[in-house]
DNA sequence: CTTTAGTATGTTATAGTATAACAAGTCAAT
DNA sequence: ATTGACTTGTTATACTATAACATACTAAAG
């Protein structure tokens, strides 16, 4: 349930002292957790306002290191593991899968996604920049309580 | 670039003042629209407060009228040839092309990517409910310009 | 009728999400 | 020691969405 990220980057990445607050909450659990719950969770660590949150979650998702759930306005820490094999995430195609029940989130390797949806945008002449794809359902634990 | 689907539904739906009017906004163009926005060019019709129109947006919604774009927080109307082929679309698969340069939406069918996202899902025994599909690039016309 | 129940509407207030704009501190490289 | 890039702190505000309550419309049951 719970994974550390902390410092230990796969990659050159000098987290500054907010950003690695984020991160390191994020990544302290599978559930996406919103600005304002992560606001909540730092406040003791110094943080205050909502632009110190948003800056450090866009300079995180810039690199690939967190991902917005669109559908839930929250914020998890991506495991490279799953969904990049380790590379950096940022322009790749994802697939969360979100469950209702619980509220937790698995991440997903999309590249075969990916074929399929660029062979749609093709028909239409559209070049397709970034793929965001969140499936709602329950998860496995969640479907037999 | 502009289309009207006014009453004339593929299947009974006894439209309330408010969600026509609504649904008429939304059908006057291709590019989503905020609920705010929406709000403001009704007022002239006697829409004067955002629980009117999210009402309406909600109503649309479970009846496979309209979609929200999570990436925008923006709606727009469904259109039923191109998503589910004359069918409601509540809970079907649709697939959103939103192009960063114009703003403009393609909404289209997406029930060949259902069947990889769904064999994606039961190999984490996740029983899928909806998907939402949501891809950001360039339309063909903002290509060449 | 008129009562009731379900739906639709109107309205105020408030909660939740996100950014603009400005001020100031840090720190390495000239 | 000064510049310049980056990071941080802070206030105020904009944007998105819903809770809660009050009223009205309409069709079916009594």
């Amino acid at each position: 349930m719970t994974a550390s990220v902390s410092t230990a980057m796969p990659f050159s990445a000098p987290l500054s002292r907010n950003n690695k607050l984020v991160l390191d909450q994020l990544s302290q659990s599978d559930k996406p957790q919103s600005a304002y719950e992560l606001l909540d969770s730092l406040r003791d660590e110094g943080l205050r306002a909502p632009p110190q949150i948003y800056r450090a979650l866009k300079w995180l998702g810039d690199h690939g290191l967190v991902h917005k759930l669109e559908s839930a306005n929250a914020y998890i820490a991506c495991v490279h593991a799953s969904c990049c094999g380790g590379a950096r995430c940022a322009s790749s195609h994802t697939v969360f899968f979100l469950c209702d029940g619980c509220g937790g989130v698995e991440e997903v390797n999309g590249d075969a996604l990916a074929n399929d949806v660029n062979a749609l945008g093709k028909t239409l002449g559209f070049a397709a920049h970034t793929t965001n794809i969140e499936v709602h359902g329950q998860c496995a634990a969640c479907q037999t309580s």
